[in-house]
DNA sequence: TCTATTTTATACCAATCGGTATATTTTGTA
DNA sequence: TACAAAATATACCGATTGGTATAAAATAGA
């Protein structure tokens, strides 16, 4: 059973993390965070030691919210060009996704995290990392099953894959034109498509 | 002739503009900016209206110095393949480049800037918007003199490149990592390629 | 139900934030 | 060189920042 503190640390977490991801880390401030969640300062420091480790449960909760919206759709579908095609649907219906909807937590925490706020970075770096993998991962085993061609280089593509997303959704958030985000995304569906034998 | 306050008005812009880029609007404070032109609060404000005044020219000051370093080598190539090449090539040198060694000033503001810096915000598309253009042009003229295929959606190609350089900065930035970027730069390249008749 | 422990609220801290009124200094010109 | 105007420095403002010591309240186990 979880302990009074361990709901309300949970509470915190899920109320303030929709203010983290688009507000930032230095934006949102404690009296943002005593505000979304009616509660006051001794009880946030009574379950966190500081801001930064809130930020860093925030980024988490967000992070792992998209995976798991994203590994839905992609578990339920065999093909592994359709598993690749999930991530350009996600990205590009963004709005649909109660995250995404603020802004991605990767692109927001990325360019705002320096050398100063080395956990959340280690953080952000972790969740990247996790985010090509999964990508490597299904194409590593699209080749094992004979649906991708053998001589594509799985990581490089995926980190383009990658950065196709993250800058047409950087595009998008600041020019408000969604032809930005669609011109990335058709690209990336076509050289998904590239990938297939 | 400068006055003296437009002196130091540049003073001031030359001075703050690589912090700006660095550690992002909200987190440049005024003593950071008093602290690295060894002005006082005074001086800047009676040169300037306010923060956001001093944070946009930063921003126009880094982009115009990045778009000069740009324009200078793609004046000199007449191929216009060439001359997409050379925003692939400056991008994945960034570390040769004064403005983008502290970062891209693009990516840093648009993920920062929201609803309540609506200045900041409209200077950050602006600059977007002429980026793009400057691409569609090389294409248009390229499309003209029978170098690039007639076919090709010139606007589209635009933001998917835009959006690839922007995600592979934003990968090598935050991870460390420079093969992030070399995968979406040399994925560029082959797509550059593929406009040739 | 009593009590020890955990959790939350209150009231405060020094530091810093952006900004301004005013005094002082520097500048350009007559 | 004198003097008005422009530019810069000083000293301050209230508000807010992240954080903490301590008191009050809620919780859980006996």
């Amino acid at each position: 059973m979880l302990t009074k503190a361990e709901k309300t640390r949970q509470f915190i977490i899920e109320k303030t993390a929709p203010i983290f991801n688009r507000k930032g880390y230095a934006g949102t401030s404690l009296s943002d965070i005593t505000e979304a969640t009616g509660l006051t300062k001794g009880s946030i420091y009574g379950n966190f030691k500081n801001k930064d480790e809130v930020a860093i449960a925030a980024f988490n909760y967000n992070f792992d919210l998209l995976s798991e919206w994203i590994k839905e759709k992609r578990d339920n579908e065999p093909d592994p060009i359709k598993k690749l095609k999930i991530y350009i649907n996600v990205f590009s219906n963004f709005t649909d996704n109660p995250v995404l909807r603020w802004g991605c937590p990767v692109l927001n925490s990325a360019t705002e995290v320096d050398d100063t706020h080395v956990d959340l970075r280690e953080n952000v770096v972790n969740a990247i990392r996790k985010w090509h993998d999964s990508i490597v991962k299904v194409i590593n085993d699209g080749k094992k099953n004979g649906f991708i061609k053998p001589d594509v280089d799985a990581s490089a593509f995926g980190w383009t894959l990658v950065a196709l997303i993250e800058g047409g959704v950087m595009l998008v958030k600041v020019t408000g034109k969604i032809n930005t985000l669609n011109a990335a995304m058709n690209h990336a569906e076509n050289i998904i498509d590239e990938l297939a034998i």
